[in-house]
DNA sequence: GAGTTATGTTTTTTT
DNA sequence: AACATAACTC
């Protein structure tokens, strides 16, 4: 296998296939590549069996984004190696070996605000005051403590306040809840499978004896858990390699712990450690700026960054007047990349919060530059959304009382807390579930609805159970005849569940309940399914990670921004918004902007940001600054190039528009148009008798056969 | 039990 | 400022 596309570094992390090891991959020093051209390497020249190899990641995207890599070097073979993230990974050895856990193989999982409404529910039936003990803390703290391989048992042993006291109360009746409910929470998909290898030593062995090559991606984001399981796992054969960088840590507030990376040496005895210092990614000057930001923190391991890259563009800081003027300042800069042939694809807009992206959208929109936010409404969290994948839940599992609370009176069909209350009460005394104690009343109206689609489900595809389930809830009906716009959009949001489902059926042939429900418990980003336009992206600066684009934009570089008002009392916490920071730095290869506003308004009040300290670390000579008042003389936002002044509009018109798709009007202000959007874009303000708007819709709602 | 109004909360980041 | 939940009324 020819590996001279490698440096002496990256083809010694690539051969050195036995034993434990441990590289420390810079930003953009080629590390994916590395775990690519090694997993090649394995299976061409060490003649090892591709399913004897396991690699993890952290998100979905970066799984992809590794398969699709392998894929291009081994072909089709590569299918065989298991490429997952630390989750999904666990919701597979559970899948094998639910019932050693004492769990019914329909199993359901429960995403957040599900386990968040159990824990509402628990504290409810505990008399305990919501105001008091804020469910969101107490949710986070089973959470940690999950992730640290505590259980209520565990946790029993810290219990020394008051408020420790109902915590472990709560605690416990969770992990009950969820048991009894046949269910699990995200916590669970990694802490069973260690569970279950303590409990069956011999299980262990066969998954040790199976994958003989493991590889961790990421590996300074790994918490104790994650941590335990791939020791353990790796046991037998020690055949582990983790690449990582600590200054790329940014994760510990879902208990991350860089120390894994720091400690590798100790805990894995004859550790092999390769250093990537050599840069591929970013100019000098991009990469200037990351030294001096990262420079400051104390707690790292010794690496110098370096690049043959040219020393490029300087990066560029911009003082904005307000995060307005910010994102004007943005969108003028975007409008000339892409006037001089740049591609939107190439672009990216980064920012600490979701929160920020607002103010940006509504800048890119004004201007027709097409975009994609990156998770930012997450469409499956949408009310109808979420109705309709809990039916699909109660299906797969009726005991699941989480899911079944939410949709038994949806839409209405009078029952009431009364209702509940005696049906929790049957429950408990019989010791069964709510669907169980469902034998009569205006209750039994919704089993038999239940009954009818769970007998019907193995004989219909995906997509046709989906459809069953809106006609026989009464859900399309109900929103059919409601005639409102809101209503419609409802309606246009199921169809495009509708058209996951079928991409789904495309994509994998017949799929099961089963099957679909956990890849979306898993995957709760609809971008990930679809492909993507040419757009400029937005996104956090977290979600960015592992990413790269030519041409980056960092808003809202501001104290109590970015460092985040939280972390500014806390040490170790401004060393992780740093790392944070050094991590937006690096995703640029060619351009960097960065850019605070001393004024923002954000949650209707207004502050007055001092910049970021981290703008203030970087040395004078490699930063150009840009002047606020260039902006106002520059920027074209409020011409009327793209305006057709003769269009007209009335409320309730369709409109079809170049990057949203359908929509209504719900109000007109002057010259704003107020549009309805379907899907993710939801509501937007756009110039009336702008070019990308058209009157009507080409062609009528699905409405009647959705 | 359903609909309306008032209040409160969110806004750090993800599987 | 926007949204979700809780409280209140019919």
């Amino acid at each position: 296998m020819n590996l001279d596309n490698l440096n002496e570094q990256q083809k010694k992390a690539t051969i050195t296939t036995e034993g434990p090891l441990l590289v420390l991959a810079g930003a953009g020093s080629g590390k994916t590549k590395v775990l690519t051209t090694r997993i090649a390497y394995l299976i061409k020249e060490k003649k090892v069996n591709p399913g004897s190899i396991l690699a993890i990641t952290f998100t979905n995207k970066a799984a992809k984004e590794m398969k699709e890599r392998v894929v291009n070097i081994l072909g089709q073979s590569a299918h065989e190696i298991q490429i997952s993230t630390f989750h999904s990974f666990g919701l597979l050895i559970i899948r094998e070996h639910y019932d050693k856990l004492g769990y019914k193989r329909n199993f359901t999982i429960l995403d957040s605000d599900d386990s968040l409404t159990m824990v509402k529910k628990i504290m409810r039936e505990l008399n305990l005051d919501t105001q008091i003990y804020n469910p969101k803390t107490i949710r986070s703290i089973i959470s940690s403590n999950k992730n640290a391989m505590i259980d209520s048992k565990g946790y029993e042993k810290f219990v020394y306040t008051e408020f420790d006291k109902k915590v472990f109360e709560i605690f416990k009746k969770y992990e009950k809840s969820l048991f009894e409910g046949n269910s699990l929470d995200f916590d669970d998909l990694l802490l069973l499978p260690l569970v279950l290898f303590k409990k069956e030593p011999l299980l262990l062995e066969q998954y040790q004896l199976k994958y003989k090559y493991i590889l961790i991606d990421e590996y300074q984001d790994t918490n104790e858990v994650q941590y335990l399981l791939t020791k353990m796992i790796s046991d037998k054969y020690k055949n582990i390699c983790v690449v990582g960088d600590e200054s790329q840590s940014i994760y510990s507030f879902r208990g991350a712990n860089y120390r894994n990376i720091l400690n590798f040496e100790k805990d894995y005895k004859n550790a092999e450690i390769i250093l990537l210092e050599k840069n591929y990614r970013s100019t000098q000057n991009i990469l200037n700026v990351a030294n001096n930001i990262i420079k400051n923190n104390t707690q790292k391991k010794d690496k110098n960054l370096w690049t043959d890259n040219e020393a490029g563009s300087k990066v560029v800081h911009y003082q904005a007047y307000n995060e307005k003027d910010e994102a004007l300042y943005v969108v003028e800069k975007i409008t000339n990349l892409i006037d001089k042939g740049i591609k939107e694809n190439d672009i990216a807009i980064l920012y600490r919060t979701n929160a920020q992206s607002r103010v940006i959208e509504e800048a890119m929109l004004k201007s027709n530059i097409p975009y994609k936010i990156v998770g930012s409404v997450y469409f499956y969290n949408r009310k109808e959304i979420k109705d309709l994948i809990a039916y699909l839940k109660v299906i797969h599992n009726p005991i699941d009382n989480i899911n079944l609370l939410r949709i038994i009176n949806v839409p209405r069909r009078g029952i009431g807390a009364k209702t509940i209350e005696n049906l929790s009460n049957h429950a408990y005394l019989h010791n069964l579930s709510l669907y169980d104690s469902i034998i009569d009343g205006k209750e039994i109206i919704f089993k038999n609805i239940i009954e009818e689609l769970r007998s019907k489900k193995d004989d219909l595809t995906l997509t046709e159970l989906v459809d069953l389930v809106l006609d026989k809830s009464g859900i399309r009906q109900e929103l059919i005849s409601e005639k409102t716009i809101e209503a419609d959009i409802r309606l246009e949001n199921l169809h495009e569940f509708r058209t996951i489902t079928k991409d789904f059926e495309e994509r994998n042939g017949i799929i099961s309940l089963e099957e679909f429900l956990y890849e979306i418990s898993l995957v709760a980003d609809v971008e990930e399914y679809k492909n993507k336009d040419n757009a400029v992206t937005l996104m956090t600066v977290h979600s960015a990670k592992g990413l790269e684009f030519e041409h980056v934009f960092i808003v809202g570089l501001e104290e109590g921004i970015f460092p985040h008002i939280n972390s500014i009392d806390s040490n170790d916490a401004i060393e992780e918004e740093r790392r944070l920071c050094y991590v937006a730095v690096t995703r640029a290869k060619k351009e960097l902007w960065l850019i605070n506003a001393r004024k923002r308004t954000l949650f209707g009040n207004t502050n007055f940001n001092l910049a970021s300290r981290f703008i203030g670390e970087i040395d004078d000579e490699n930063l150009e600054i840009e002047m606020v008042e260039n902006i106002f003389e520059s920027n074209n936002f409020n011409n009327n190039n793209n305006i057709d002044e003769s269009a007209e509009y009335s409320v309730g018109d369709k409109v079809n528009h170049d990057v949203f798709g359908k929509g209504y009007i719900v109000g007109i202000d002057g010259k704003v148009l107020t549009i309805a959007f379907s899907n993710q874009h939801g509501i937007k303000k756009l110039m009336k008798g702008h070019k990308s708007i058209k009157k009507g819709w080409g062609y009528e709602l699905f409405n009647k056969n959705i």
